[in-house]
DNA sequence: GGACATAATGATATTGTGTCTCAATAGACT
DNA sequence: AGTCTATTGAGACACAATATCATTATGTCC
């Protein structure tokens, strides 16, 4: 069943946010990108090519906004760059995994327990509001397969 | 027991790396850094201060070399901003909690386990070489005594 | 100690990424 | 349709980091 850009549409609207001109357009944009990363930038260019028109400060505060309505993850990277990913079970809290040589992602549900969360909020103290749990590693194809098990055990 | 800055010399050296006075500046600075943290920027005017010379790209390659030696721990906060830390239990693995509110980061020792990591990495087709985790909330003198249970759970 | 090969440096230009400002525009509600 | 104001878009701006490259200085060998 595939997304739908209502599904982006709503999610503003309940917010009180307008439904405008470049916000269609990104809503449209974004249920294509199921399963790919991008930059702000990048999505800009691709809303360019739909509407010469849309401002880049307007995409990027869009991006902000879907960030805080849990739309659009931001996935982290290796080597400290990040890019967004328009999920299809965004409402699923979940993880990803980045390959750090092809760059792929895949989306984990592997999660601490809430026990294991409640146990730092213990230690420390602190009231925790949230985390970020990002794997990095190597894909099936980008692994060596002469050394599959060749790790940096960075753990 | 302080941390000296042979620590962090022996570290280049073990590595092949010279040791050369920029380098030598910033072990020194390192160590008396201890539980702060700052952008590789704010390392770069600390620098300087010692030393009028030391250029800007010299700084940031030695940020870089020194978290490749996991000397040096790159926090991330909520806002997607990152800084620098220089851990005294750096060889012990470890992550951060950060408030949200004051910027303040204390260490944890929480981690997922090894079956869970060992778990994640049956189920998708990567090794995992490494990982992220960062914590996001409000520590006790951010967090408002009247509403001590405020939670974002974001979870 | 002196000479050598080259790692490392520093100045600068450049890129990349994201933010800010503000007049103009256009949703949403009556 | 008229009004209020959120939103927009252009461009200036800020910040973080990288790339280039001639020069310097470290570590090593003699």
């Amino acid at each position: 069943m595939p997304v739908t850009p209502e599904v982006i549409l709503t999610a503003f609207r309940q917010k009180g946010l307008r439904i405008t001109g470049p916000r269609r357009t990104l809503a449209c944009l974004l249920v294509e990108t199921v399963g790919s990363e991008f930059t702000a930038e990048q999505l800009w260019d691709m809303a360019l090519a739909r509407d010469p028109d849309v401002g880049r400060a307007t995409v990027f505060r869009a991006v902000e906004i879907l960030q805080e309505l849990h739309l659009l993850d931001r996935v982290e990277f290796a080597d400290g760059s990040h890019r967004f990913r328009f999920c299809n079970n965004a409402k699923q809290h979940h993880h990803h995994i980045t390959c750090s040589q092809c760059g792929k992602v895949i989306e984990v549900d592997a999660c601490l327990s809430a026990e294991q969360i409640a146990k730092v909020e213990s230690l420390v103290d602190f009231s925790i509001e949230g985390h970020r749990l990002e794997f990095f590693g190597r894909c099936g194809e980008c692994r060596d397969p002469a050394n599959p098990s060749i790790r940096h055990n960075t753990y």
